[in-house]
DNA sequence: TGCATGCATGCACTAGTATGCAAATGTAAG
DNA sequence: CTTACATTTGCATACTAGTGCATGCATGCA
């Protein structure tokens, strides 16, 4: 079936390993979640005062989160300024549900309810 | 905010750091990706036929992939015969996506368009 | 110009993980 | 019971990634 190796294309493309590689970490996560439920602005100080690492980790942390669009950073004065920018991950995520639900035989991969 | 706070416990509740780091291996992506595509019967030898590494290092990585519920096994015979359940996968995507939407403002975190 | 502050980077160390080979386990067939 | 086959596991090795400390770099201020 086309369908099949149309899918099996999507999920190359959307199966990002960088990305899911970056959210794997739980400071990582912690990072992002603790961004996301308070207002800004954040610094790298700021964050690093939020985890028990040193605040190197937490700058090499941030770089990464960076690195794969996640946040995103702008100088102000000797300090930057983070903030999430998540869009690109959650049209990300939407493609590869939308993906997995197109390639998996419904029989086999069920999506509706609790299998 | 309330609704900050809510999404941040969203968050944390879909964020899951296990998982993403199963996804995150390229052979487990590479795994999941032929899974999707190819109609099954998949055995651990017939999985191992397309990707560059021993089939016990596939063997290994399918536990992992079962660990974390994205695929299921059962024994038939003296073979193990492996599928795809990708719905609760799904369903946490799609979960992680609505709550990064109802976590970032429109104005900095841009789901809508390119930014 | 000199100093303090915020952040990034080099380095060494450690922990975790992927890999291959060989051996062990389990299962069906002769 | 012995053999053959599919898979798993033990072990050693290589590699990757997270961490802390010390240092370097840039910027703002006195």
């Amino acid at each position: 079936m086309s369908n099949r190796k149309e899918c099996c294309r999507s999920l190359s493309q959307w199966l990002a390993p960088d990305t899911f590689k970056a959210l794997a970490e739980p400071s990582r996560a912690a990072l992002l979640i603790h961004m996301a439920g308070n207002d800004g602005p954040h610094t790298v100080s700021s964050l690093a005062t939020h985890l028990p690492v040193d605040m190197s980790v937490v700058s090499r942390h941030l770089r990464v989160l960076r690195e794969v669009g996640v946040i995103k950073a702008e100088k102000h004065g000797k300090e930057v300024r983070l903030h999430l920018d998540c869009g690109d991950l959650i049209r990300m995520l939407r493609n590869l549900a939308d993906a997995l639900e197109s390639c998996c035989p419904p029989d086999v991969c069920s999506v509706k309810e609790t299998s």
